[in-house]
RNA sequence: GGGCGAAUGGCGCAGCGGCUAGCGCAGCGGCUUUACACGCCGUUGGUCGGGGGUUCGAAUCCCUCUUCGCCCA
């Protein structure tokens, strides 16, 4: 810190420190060096989409790993966070898709073909892949690159197909020809957790058919989906329905297609909801889940009449055939109508299965793919119930459980081509699973690819060298943090306890801190149509890393959504230029860094500000014990801010002006004490800063090079302090009264200099008049923080009536004015001060005087609420006093 | 329809049986005070969503209603 500039300036601070880490190799784990002494720690990161760019909840995720890696490091652990991205199935398939599209290089994939589609998105991975690792460097993100992991990788694929082929012969994983919700622009099959549920303005649309075997007789049914009326195969009543129970078995016509219209039998069937619409239900057992369920349980066949892509095919018809399914909906309610059959349409409103990529309705297919019956579902639902696994906040436990009592079997084929192919091959009738491809001529590989959660849930041991028992599994696994979003806690966390559980025999790690969405400051959800969505690279260049770390924790409560403003980053660079600014101001003092402290020199407010910082230690290391960061923040916030630059460095300009040289030493002592605490408790969350004040104050020199001298990164973490240590400094609490009450007395006695308009940088005279022996300390330090030309010490001052005074318990401040003050004004804030005192006194008196109270209240709370009535009498009668002052005056 | 969460000064939050209901931002007034205007000093705002109950005592516990958000059906 040769040339200290006035402001921080954070980016050159950044990229040199991330380097030197770098080639320190302070990010490396090594499980040689875990023992006993040093346990190990370890994190696995949520691997962001290899070719996606760093968002906010990025930053608000890997912040807080960062931090807890970097904590866990301080505390004396061996650290892995063990970074990788996923290869994000359908989401990088299309967008490199799409490229190819719009580049003329292909109209569809099939022009290129599978090998060479997967050429171009390999080449977009390896162009693109290494973005979000960067960012992430940015950041400041302490992985141990070296094992970075990627879920295409050969060995982790290898993982995957082998729990493939495991679970298909233990008989969990099987082909089936079942209603899938399938993705009509994606052309694929998705899981139930990829479907998301969106309430729409739909069309109900009434329409009547005749029944056969009464031609005068007319059913009517409701619809929201009358294009499906050619799939149709049965009509099916409640047999609880007095209405139509008489009807059931007999057959009634099925108006589309026209040319083709079938006798659909009526059937019963117990889950006809009578309220809904007219009570009978058109049963379409190709495309709905529930209508194929009636139609298994009636033995009705299935009749297809959309096609992958969502359109209408000659099944459904001329009127219809061709037509997208949208378009057909309004096509066949037309065709109704011009038949005579349509009798009313109303608006209705109901949940429609979106898929989660595309954004377009699902559409229930009948599709032969492969499903996954869940292993391990017991333990895995028991360990969080039972404790064993910790969420955070812990309601998520309840989401957790109800979700895991519930499972359904899940899909695990796609229709794509970029991902883990399945390890299945057909040749005839026969089928072969295996790790390789078959001996023998013939044979062809399945061409579907996994889901990708379906490698993601392996995540925790697959990247550490399973199956073999690698010393980094031995010593790393069960890892010990797990931080990720609640929107992910079916896909990827739920699935990882189950895959710990199949394969590890134990929990996949010990506990679980769901963040909360970042939202703009109105609440509403980030996306790039709202425009809404800063990028963090740019926040990062214009206020700093560290900036922005502290301003989005400080910012982000444990379990509710984070609304992000840009001016909680600003606030977070004031802070980092504060913390700079203290410390420039250290460098200008002089000096030798860390000098003995001696306890016999140290001043009320030295014991004071060792206090505070204790207090913060603690407050700081409680906060990380349950995952409260916004307290770790809010804790250093004020400790650093309002207790140690608003008073103590204040108070220490007594002393650096004056000529005291052994207690200057002492004081610089105790600020280095303090500051070199308080750059470690600062560390998780600003590494960058701390780390160039670390070393710029020379700290690092005092330090062995494990423990701080190299790095902060491998300081202590501070340790709250134990009795001797307070005893040998005469840190006793008392110190805290004394304190309050000088600052008391200081404020007061600035204030009266508003009384007579007097601006702060103009020095007054001010008068004391202590209640006991003062220190003379205590007065060099007043004068200073009252900005005083002197302060007269005057313990028998009669104040001459009409001067304004301030009063705390150490005694008695006087500002003689002499005509200056506008006497009115003054009363009147006097009286109104009186009242509000009054005001309390009655509400205490009120209590006090209530025998129930007294009786039943406990002791302490009685002793309290009398000293505080005391204490009340006592401001009441020098308000009053004043107020006597000045009317005489 | 079920579950979860939220409602505290203008905004964002803390407090979850008893300290004068706190904090940050914003606001207002004043300051080029030799670390910092990314700053300093001082300061105005709330009776804690509505109603009922338990208790000597409730923002805090219980019931109920209202509004908002999320998840599931």
């Amino acid at each position: 810190m040769a040339e200290i500039p006035k402001a921080y300036e954070p980016q050159a601070v950044e990229d040199k420190w991330y380097a030197f880490w770098e080639e320190n190799a302070c990010f490396l784990a090594d499980p040689d060096r875990v023992t006993d002494k040093r346990p190990a720690y370890s994190i696995v990161i949520p691997p962001p989409n290899v070719t996606g760019v760093l968002h906010m909840g990025h930053v608000l995720n890997n912040t807080i790993q960062d931090i807890l890696a970097r904590k866990a490091r301080m505390d004396g652990k061996e650290v892995l966070w063990l970074p990788g991205t996923d290869h994000a199935g359908i989401a990088t398939q299309s967008v490199v898709e799409r490229k190819l599209r719009s580049d003329g290089v292909m109209k569809h994939r099939d022009d290129l073909g599978r090998e060479n589609l997967l050429e171009h998105i390999w080449e977009w991975k390896e162009k693109h892949g290494g973005i979000i690792i960067e960012q992430l460097k940015k950041l400041g993100a302490s992985c141990d690159w070296s094992r970075l992991r990627f879920t295409m990788d050969e060995e982790y694929t290898k993982c995957v197909q082998r729990v493939f082929v495991d679970l298909y012969e233990k008989g969990l994983i099987y082909r089936g020809k079942r209603m899938v919700n399938w993705c009509p622009k994606s052309l694929t099959a998705l899981s139930d957790e990829e479907v998301i549920m969106k309430e729409q303005n739909s069309q109900l649309y009434y329409f009547k058919v005749q029944v056969v075997e009464e031609s005068e007789t007319w059913l009517e049914i409701a619809t929201t989906r009358p294009e499906t009326i050619p799939g149709d195969t049965a009509i099916a009543v409640n047999p609880k329905d007095p209405r139509y129970g008489k009807l059931i078995g007999k057959h009634a016509v099925r108006p589309l297609p026209v040319e083709n219209q079938a006798h659909l039998p009526i059937v019963a069937d117990e889950h006809i909801d009578i309220e809904f619409g007219t009570g009978v239900l058109k049963v379409t057992p190709a495309h709905d889940k529930a209508d194929f369920e009636i139609g298994q349980r009636a033995g009705v066949e299935a009749i297809e009449v959309i096609t992958a892509d969502g359109k209408m095919n000659d099944l459904a018809g001329r009127d219809l055939a061709g037509l997208d399914r949208f378009e057909a909906r309004k096509a066949a309610a037309v065709k109704l109508e011009e038949m005579g059959a349509l009798l009313k349409t109303e608006d209705y409103k109901n949940n429609v299965g979106f898929s989660e990529r595309a954004d377009v309705p699902i559409e229930p297919r009948l599709s032969e793919q492969w499903f996954l019956k869940y292993p391990s579902q017991h333990q895995s639902r028991d360990c969080v119930s039972n404790g064993d696994m910790k969420f955070y906040p812990e309601r998520w436990a309840k989401t957790y459980d109800y979700w895991m009592g519930g499972l359904q079997d899940w899909c695990i084929s796609r229709q794509l081509w970029w991902g883990h192919r399945i390890p299945v091959w057909y040749r005839g009738e026969e089928i072969f699973c295996g790790l390789n491809a078959p001996e023998g001529d013939g044979w062809e590989q399945d061409p579907d690819v996994l889901d990708t959660w379906c490698s993601s849930w392996l995540w925790p041991f697959a990247t550490m060298g399973w199956p073999e028992e690698t010393n980094t599994l031995k010593k790393f696994y069960p890892t010990t943090d797990l931080v990720t979003g609640p929107d992910i806690i079916f896909f990827w966390v739920a699935r990882m306890i189950m895959a710990g559980y199949e394969y590890r025999g134990e929990l996949p790690f010990r506990n679980v801190y769901f963040t909360g969405i970042i939202r703009d400051k109105k609440g509403r959800k980030m996306s790039k149509s709202l425009g809404n969505s800063p990028d963090p690279l740019e926040l990062i260049a214009k206020y700093g890393a560290d900036a922005l770390r502290f301003g989005t924790m400080r910012s982000a409560p444990q379990g509710l959504d984070v609304l992000f403003d840009e001016k909680d980053v600003e606030l977070g660079r004031n802070f980092a230029n504060k913390l700079w600014n203290a410390c420039r101001f250290r460098q200008m003092q002089g000096g030798e860094s860390e000098g003995e402290i001696d306890p016999t020199l140290l001043t009320s407010d030295d014991k004071w500000i060792l206090l505070r910082l204790n207090q913060s230690i603690t407050e700081v290391t409680a906060a990380f014990e349950s995952y409260r960061f916004t307290d770790a923040t809010g804790a250093l916030y004020r400790f650093f801010w309002s207790e140690f630059c608003d008073w103590y460095v204040e108070s220490c300009k007594a002393t650096f002006f004056g000529e005291d040289a052994a207690r200057k030493a002492n004081v610089l002592a105790v600020f280095d004490f303090v500051m070199g605490h308080a750059l470690r408790l600062f560390h998780p969350f600003m590494p960058f800063i701390t780390e160039e004040l670390w070393h710029g104050l020379g700290y690092s020199e005092e330090m062995p090079e494990d423990q701080g001298g190299k790095t902060i990164m491998s300081a202590h973490w501070p340790k709250e302090f134990d009795n001797d240590f307070k005893s040998h400094y005469g840190l006793e609490d008392t110190v805290d009264t004394l304190i309050a009450a000088k600052h008391e007395l200081v404020v007061g006695g600035r204030n009266l200099r508003a009384i007579g308009n007097i601006p702060f940088a103009k020095k007054v005279d001010y008068i004391i008049k202590p209640a006991a022996n003062l220190d003379p300390y205590e007065i060099e330090v007043m004068q200073s923080l009252l900005n005083a030309g002197s302060l007269q010490v005057d313990k028998g001052y009669s104040p001459r009536r009409g001067t304004p005074a301030a009063r705390s318990a150490i005694g008695e401040l006087y500002l003689p004015l002499d005509g200056l003050i506008d006497v009115e004004a003054e009363k009147e804030r006097l009286e109104s001060q009186l009242k509000k005192i009054s005001k309390e006194i009655e509400k205490i008196s009120a209590k006090l005087s209530n025998p129930k109270f007294t009786e039943r209240a406990p002791e302490d709370v009685l002793q309290e609420a009398k000293e505080r009535l005391s204490d009340w009498r006592e401001k009441e009668k020098q308000t009053r006093e004043s107020i006597e002052y000045l009317s005489e005056g």
